[in-house]
Order: C-alpha cells, then structure tokens, then sequence
DNA sequence: CCATGTTTAGCAGCTT
DNA sequence: AAGCTGCTAAACATGG
C-alpha cells in the first residue's frame, strides 16, 4: 500500500514505516515488532525490490519498490493474502530485473507520469513524500468501492448486507482506487501495471464500472476487482480471521482498528473473505487489537 | 550508535 | 497429512 500509494511508486523504509503508523494506529505500538516483520518482508519477498539512493538523495537505506512482475500477485485485488507466491523468473525479460535497471525505470515512468499530468492539467501532488495524501483529497471518481481503503478506515462503514461496524480513526485516506489505476500501464507495455498503474488515472476520467451486480450481498466481488484489462488493482487490508483476545493497544481508540494488511479482524474490515463467506460474528474490540500479524506480505520460506 | 538489511527458525492457520 | 503462507523473534552484517 505505502509504495503503490507514494508518487514514484518507491520509498525509503522510514516513510513506509510512517505511512503504516500513520494510516494505522495499532501500528504505532509495538514498532520493533511489526517493524522487524516489515523488512524481513522486504528483504525476504521477491516482490519487493531494493533501488538505490541516487546521489542527490543521500541518506540511509534504499528505496523501496515492488517488482514489475508482481502485479498480479495478490487475488481479487486484496492485499491480505497472495495469489501465489511471488518469485522472479529468469525468463521474466519483460521487465527490469537489475536494481539499476529497475531504478532507471521508475524515474522514467514517474517522469512520465508527472509530465502526462502536467500536459493533463491534473493536479500534481504538492508535496511528493507525502503524496499519500494524508490530509485527504477527494477521490475523482464518485465511485466508492466497498473495500475501498477509505470505507474501510471510515469510522463507521455500512456492509452492504447490512453489517455495521465501526472502524478506526478517520484519517483519510488517498490510497488509488480502482479508478485510478486503470489502463495506462498496459497501455505503456510496461509489463508493470499495477505500479504504474496509477498514470491511468491521469487522463482516464472514466472510473471502471462496477455493476452493482458484481458484488455479492456480503459485498465481495463476484468479478475479480483488479483484473480489469488483466491488471491488478489495488488492494486493501483484508482480515482474514479473529485473533485471540488480547489487551487492546490503544484502549482509548473507540473501535477497532484493522491493521495494515491481513490478519485484522472480520469486524474491521468489508473486506475479509471470510466476512463476505463464512465469517459472521463480529470480532470484539479486543480481538482486533491482538495480533498485529498482518500487513507485510510476507513470505515465509520453509 | 542506530537504522537498515539479510537470513534462519519456529509456530499457527489455511489450503490442497 | 503435507505443504504453503504469514508473522514474529533473533542473530548478524552493513553503512550513515
């Protein structure tokens, strides 16, 4: 989420640690925890690539990207557990596999990106590191998807077979919707849509039409949200299951808070698979702050 | 020194 | 049941 919702598709650590801490309040709890996960992730996964400072930007650490081919990696447009796991092939020529190479392409396809808007008159983000938008724009599109991060972090979010629960805190959230992350990637032959993606949004003032029909009563996508055009979209956290009660975190939130990427619970969030199958009773306030499992995307390797 | 990055390991839950 | 996935812990290396 934090690098596919940051302007140049990439970020140091640091500012991925900031954009879950941010987003997610049960994350500015037990940093050392989550936070040895998250670059054990990073490190671990082959989705993640590493792309050098240049000179001009010194400090520590690399940036961090998401590997061209990784695009169709995550199922159903859900961040919380992968299609498959995600491994670079040898044979993978249709993107850059060399850090370098990877490195040159972002900056080019971010200059892309930013001159298409320019010439597109869109509004170009004031302020790049915080391009996730924390203070909160307005999507374009009118178009809400149910499991659009903002529903899911809004306070209270209306199931569309009814459920209502309550969510975290309402920081607002900018990360793309489906509508912005539509055709340009394909278009560029980039072999790497679903990062750069996003340039769709820059002259494709067309939201990708969801009939109401393609979702289940429990709100889950009856038509793979982010394969339009064979393409991911982007996800959002998902929880996958309760976990076990637990002394909540931040005891003066007033709900739960779903956490970053997988493991938060049913209540939390629209949406959970097994909210939309199998899951019915809500998780309580305790459960959700248990287990912090969950956002990196990990791949453990046995 | 501390943040960052890599690697190994173990456990739990889920999928096949 | 076996394999896979996700999370966490920990040790260690590296570099600003």
């Amino acid at each position: 989420m934090a690098i596919q919702s940051s302007p140049e598709k990439m970020l140091p650590l640091s500012e991925i640690y900031k954009f879950i801490m941010d987003r997610f309040p049960y994350y500015r709890e037990n940093t050392q925890r989550w936070q040895n996960s998250l670059r054990h992730n990073l490190s671990f996964n082959d989705c993640f690539i590493k792309i050098p400072r240049r000179p001009d930007q010194p400090g520590k650490g690399s940036f961090w990207a998401l590997h061209p081919s990784c695009g169709d990696m995550f199922e159903n447009g859900s961040f919380l557990r992968r299609r498959k796991r995600f491994k670079v092939l040898k044979s993978d020529h249709l993107a850059p596999s060399k850090p370098a190479d990877a490195a040159q392409y972002l900056q080019q396809q971010a200059k892309l990106r930013l001159s298409a808007l320019a010439a597109s008159g869109t509004h170009l983000p004031q302020m790049p590191t915080a391009a996730y938008n924390l203070g909160g724009v307005a999507q374009p599109s009118g178009f809400k998807h149910p499991f659009a991060i903002e529903n899911i972090i809004a306070r209270e979010y209306k199931m569309p077979g009814g459920l209502a629960f309550s969510a975290m805190q309402p920081v607002p959230a900018a990360y793309p919707l489906p509508n912005q992350l539509t055709t340009m990637g394909s278009s560029l032959g980039t072999g790497w849509p679903h990062v750069y993606g996003s340039a769709g949004m820059i002259d494709s003032a067309t939201p990708i039409s969801m009939a109401s029909g393609d979702y289940s009563a429990y709100g889950v996508p009856l038509k793979p949200l982010c394969h339009a055009a064979g393409q991911t979209l982007p996800a959002i956290p998902v929880p996958i299951k309760p976990t076990p009660a637990a002394v909540p975190a931040l005891p003066a939130l007033p709900a739960p808070i779903p956490t970053l990427l997988s493991n938060s619970p049913p209540s939390l969030s629209p949406t959970s698979s097994q909210t939309a199958t199998s899951q019915s009773s809500p998780a309580t306030p305790s459960e959700t702050l248990t287990s912090p499992a969950s956002a990196l995307h990990s791949v453990a390797v046995h």
